[in-house]
DNA sequence: TGCCTATTTTGCCAAATAGCCAAACAGAAG
DNA sequence: CTTCTGTTTGGCTATTTGGCAAAATAGGCA
């Protein structure tokens, strides 16, 4: 594993990383209904409001989320729906292992 | 989000973070090819054999990869192929934000 | 200008993660 | 049994992460 083949390796990791957070996979799920302000998303989260806006802040670094002012607010879209795939597959690893576990008698 | 929903989503976000580390992403490249134990991983990763095998665990636990003895040696598996499509998606995320910095003229 | 509201950043702490080394372990082979 | 080989685990340190509360900032509007 060379410095270059790390970097893009590095690259990934970090949207996957983005994406490894409960509260930040709730937020992709909302936001792919339709875009939301940080005050809604607080109130949907349940959380203090600078925690969701550092979540929503390393989805956009990640490339994942948009935003956008306007008037008081600011408002967040998903910028890239197939991360919504992603859930798919994972549930089907979890499904899988679950599978694996029943199997075993566990 | 009640308990239920951050029990679906815990779940699904473990999945996401066992894949945010370049060490096994690299390592769920080389078993898309063919499985390998763990003394040929430890050679192609370049790191100490305890690091690589905590890696191998982390993906395991999270239901990605499967191991089987044979002999001396321990061969790990790729047991969920779908994780390969997450490459790309989190590819034509990081590509998207290239060309955004790019629009941006940054 | 100054106030108000929405959001982000900072400071701090607790908890989780990654890495290496050394020790423990599991199974094969003598 | 003992030894050898391949792998995992424990201990340690350094780094990163997640949360809240308080302070700082950004922009709209009087």
């Amino acid at each position: 594993m060379d410095a270059r083949e790390k970097h893009r390796l590095q690259a990934r990791a970090n949207v996957m990383k983005a994406l490894g957070h409960p509260t930040r996979l709730f937020i992709i799920e909302e936001l792919a209904k339709t875009e939301l302000c940080v005050a809604e998303l607080t109130e949907l989260v349940g959380a203090d409001m600078s925690t969701v806006s550092r979540h929503l802040s390393v989805l956009k670094g990640a490339g994942i989320l948009e935003d956008e002012r306007r008037g008081n607010c600011i408002y967040y879209r998903l910028l890239c729906p197939c991360v919504l795939d992603f859930f798919t597959c994972a549930q089907s690893v979890i499904e899988n292992t679950a599978e694996r576990c029943a199997d075993a008698g566990v």
